[in-house]
RNA sequence: GCCGAAGUGGCGGAAUUGGCAGACGCAGGGGACUCAAAAUCCCCCGGUCGCAAGGCCUUGCGGGUUCGAGUCCCGCCUUCGGCACCA
């Protein structure tokens, strides 16, 4: 008999909908689960990275539910966006009704994967009910300085015409588009990420179930490092020079101090001599974007004329701008040591700069140095601190620059802050109006939402869309109701899912963006299921959004998600899935060649959840396969399933038993901690082959049929949560009612699964050499006396002086002679 | 350069965290059923020597610890991912 999933699936999935199966209700008195896959982007067309993602939040998420718990397993829309917009401009559609009906199909193709959402939680960003939301927290972060407005040199995306955040920028380019990221001044929204910069980091101690390249990824981002700030006094001027180290130690060792070429004393340090040079030299540099100056590696610089004291030696050094210093990071000046740092080096010697060594690793002569020393040692002409140990002397030198009032011990983070204004219009309008007289005003909040106008130009030409609606533009100041002009830059969509997290506890709330107390009961994620390429994103904006809400006494706590997994890339033939590179599989033709169950079953089995997996057309015709043969032995096993049962003792029937109790263990252990779904699945495939070696001798005894029932049943369970459709259907042909998903999910009984019998391997010198099979619990005397029994083994150790015996209890056995 | 992950049969991958390496599946070979095919079922399937019993080798490479190492330690090689003129 073969089973034919298209009709199987249609019909259990009608079932579901008619039972209304998959609304969250909640019991008193159980534990929560919240199970979270990242939510999705409404392109119009579900991949295979979407099914994966989704199906490995399914399993676990039914598991639970089968298990007793209330589960919250929600999926939404991320529905802003540049797409959208970018279909518009080709005139497709207008983005809101691109995004629409690219949700409904999508939902489709989820509905059909058999996927278990509550879809009366659903969320879709764009909505007004929603991003007025944005706003809200938004004014809530000003009314903190935590939103605030800068000029900013900022990254430029030639192609989506808008400015990125520095998260958003690969290798010089687009995340999204791949142009080449210009840099370009402008005045812009920035949220201050950098304020928690410290939490962001500590915090990442606190998540043990976080994948650890993700939290190295991002404790990289943020990027701590420890130093000192120390001010130079500008020799026969007023002001000074303020540099961050991390090298005090080798402060008598600087020769010159050099500031980026955008830093505000730039011009003012240039000397009448100097002047034409500077300002040729910062003319050049301001096309060059930092990663122009980086990738080019060549030092560059000009002397400005003027001279610095160095605080501690009082020695006179000159004062240069170069390509090198980043005003981005630290004070944007820089000390100068060549002979200890390898940068400092190659720029003195381009620019004849004396090198000169002050920490003395040992034998380190300025003669012949080829690269700079970063080695620690001892200090060697550092005035009162020489022969000091140079980490001491870190500390020391430090603390005298605080206590003299030009310096102090300081921390900097490579984290800088959040760059939100997008000159897009498919996006929450920043609810802020610029006054004439009052300057920049922040929208009350009675006002909210500030609504997306509808009838938007779209020309893809760059400068804000929003800017050419006079009827959004114009307003009045809520100040002074004087005439005002509306912010025409829409926010980032990251802002968006920020916190969407916390709308799904409460969907429908009115007057707050969440319930406190549902959300309070739901969150933190107990796990949560996306891709890595968030790693420094969405994973690290969220976190940090987590914390300004738990500041804004919204929520107890400051850790969006307990569990975090990343799935792998799904690639076919070794490539990443791309159109171009024409391997794209597509999820609906695999449905419908396969079934959703098989689908659903062979890209968990593949390969762990996290690694890369290979999609092979074979090993879904493998998955369906197996269905099949479930299909079968239920089939087979239906008739004999009627008579009377007693709990086997020995022969068949237990052994059976064990097998079942054993595989329940397993399968336990695999989707409630390790996750580690293709073994759960082997485990499943190894008790079905029990199953199928015992029926072809079933002696319809009541112990035997005790045993096949129970072992049945329990496969049928145990597989519902990875092939819903398959399971539902057999457990109605077992004479069940009702629906897997409710549960209960199979009990484990420990004494069943054990065995009375073990059997050891026997090694002589490490070697295996035989096999015994004895009762458990035999002490080590009796099992040494069966091993050496063992004739394999005899024949190994006859003769020969045994030195050393090892019993590893139910494992092993090692005899070590000699001779 | 720094940080992270990984390297196991023809392939995807297992291995209870130091205890029988190769579970489970895919591909392949042989057989049964069939007029035939599909489907299904049974057997074989890391390498090597051997008629066989069995021996030897084998988890990227080289060392080490241990009765015992895919797993731990030291030193390399390779691949992938992230960051990178970050002071």
């Amino acid at each position: 008999m073969v089973y034919d999933p298209h009709d199987t699936e249609a019909r259990v999935q009608e079932k579901w909908r008619g039972a209304n199966l998959f609304k969250m209700e909640e019991k008193p008195g159980v534990p929560k689960y919240y199970c979270l896959e990242m939510f999705m982007y409404p392109s119009g067309r579900i991949h295979m990275g979407h099914v994966r993602n989704y199906t490995i939040g399914d399993v676990v998420a039914r598991f639970h539910r089968m298990r007793g718990e209330n589960v919250l397993h929600p999926m939404g829309f991320d529905a802003f966006g540049l797409p959208a917009e970018n279909a518009a401009i080709k005139g497709q559609a207008h983005p809101k009704e691109w995004t629409d009906s690219n949700i409904a199909a999508m939902k489709v193709q989820l509905d059909r994967m058999g996927l278990m959402y509550d879809w009366g939680r659903e969320v879709r960003t764009c909505e007004p009910e929603y991003y007025r939301w944005n706003q809200w927290f938004f004014l809530k972060m000003f009314e903190r300085s935590l939103a605030y407005k800068a000029k900013r040199r900022v990254n430029w995306c030639p192609g989506c015409k808008t400015v990125l955040a520095n998260e958003q920028v690969e290798d010089g380019t687009c995340w999204r588009c791949h142009s080449a990221v210009e840099l370009k001044e402008m005045e812009q929204w920035f949220l201050r990420i950098s304020d928690y910069s410290n939490e962001l980091l500590g915090g990442l101690a606190s998540l043990p179930e976080w994948p650890a390249e993700v939290v190295a990824m991002q404790r990289n981002w943020i990027g701590r490092s420890e130093g000192a700030y120390v001010d130079f006094a500008v020799d026969g001027r007023p002001e000074k020079i303020k540099v961050f180290t991390t090298r005090i130690d080798t402060i008598y060792g600087a020769t010159c101090v050099v500031l980026a070429p955008e830093h505000p004393m730039a011009s003012a340090l240039a000397s009448a001599a100097q002047k034409s040079e500077v300002e040729s030299f910062k003319a050049a540099m301001r096309g060059q974007s930092t990663h122009d100056r980086a990738t080019s590696k060549e030092k560059k610089g000009v002397f400005t004329g003027s001279f610095a004291v160095n605080p501690f030696s009082k020695e006179r050094i000159p004062v240069y701008l170069a390509n090198f210093v980043l005003m981005e990071y630290g004070t944007g000046a820089i000390m100068s040591v060549p002979a200890h740092d390898q940068r400092d080096f190659e720029f003195a010697r381009q620019y004849g700069l004396p090198v000169r060594v002050v920490v003395q690793p040992g034998g380190l002569t300025v003669e012949g140095m080829k690269e700079a020393s970063p080695l620690d040692g001892l200090l060697e002409e550092s005035g009162p601190f020489t022969g000091m140990n140079n980490r001491e002397a870190m500390k020391v030198m430090a603390a005298k620059a605080a206590a003299e009032g030009f310096g102090e011990a300081a921390v900097t983070f490579r984290l800088k802050d959040w760059g939100i204004s997008r000159q897009r219009y498919w996006g929450t309008p920043i609810p802020v109006v610029n006054c004439e007289s009052c300057g920049t005003v922040p929208v009350p909040e009675k006002e909210l939402p500030v609504l997306l106008p509808y009838d938007v130009p779209l020309t893809g030409k760059g400068e804000s869309p929003l800017a050419r609606v006079a009827g959004f533009v114009n307003a009045k100041c809520p100040k002074c109701g004087g005439p005002a002009k509306r912010e025409t830059d829409t926010m980032d969509t990251f802002v968006d899912s920020s916190w969407y997290f916390l709308r799904y506890t409460s969907p429908k709330e009115k007057g707050r963006a969440f319930s406190q107390e549902a959300a309070s009961y739901w969150a933190p994620i107990d796990f949560y299921i996306g891709g890595i390429e968030h790693a420094t994103m969405h994973l690290i904006y969220f976190r940090f959004f987590t914390m300004v809400l738990r500041d804004l006494g919204l929520i107890p706590f400051g850790e969006p998600a307990r569990r975090l997994m990343c799935q792998g890339m799904v690639i076919k033939d070794g490539a990443k899935m791309s159109k171009s590179l024409g391997n794209i599989v597509d999820p609906d033709a695999m449905i419908e060649r396969y079934g959703a169950d098989a689908v659903r079953l062979n890209i968990l089995f593949l390969s762990p959840p996290w690694d890369q997996l290979d999609w092979k057309e074979s090993g879904a015709e493998g998955a369906a396969r197996f269905l099949n043969r479930v299909y079968d032995v239920v089939e087979e096993a239906l008739p004999y399933l009627g008579g009377p049962v007693t709990p086997p003792r020995d022969g068949e029937g237990l052994a059976l038993r064990r097998k079942t109790h054993q595989t329940v263990g397993r399968v336990t252990a695999e989707l409630a901690e390790r996750l580690k779904l293709n073994t759960a699945i082997a485990a499943l495939m190894e008790l079905c082959n029990a199953q199928q070696a015992f029926l072809s001798g079933f002696r319809q005894t009541p112990e035997e049929r005790f045993a096949l029932k129970e072992s049945v049943e329990a496969l049928v369970t145990m597989l519902s949560p990875f092939a819903p459709h398959l399971c539902d259907e057999l457990w109605e042909k077992l004479g069940h009612e009702g629906f897997l998903v409710l549960g209960p999910w199979p009990s484990f009984d420990a004494k069943i699964a054990t065995e009375d019998e073990v059997t050891l391997a026997v090694q002589v010198n490490g070697k295996l050499r035989g096999q015994i099979t004895v009762a458990r619990g035999l002490s080590d005397q009796e099992v040494l006396a069966a091993a050496k029994e063992n004739p394999k083994v005899k024949a190994h150790i006859e003769g020969k002086a045994i030195v050393k015996e090892l019993v590893v209890k139910e494992r092993i056995v090692n005899l070590v002679v000699k001779g």
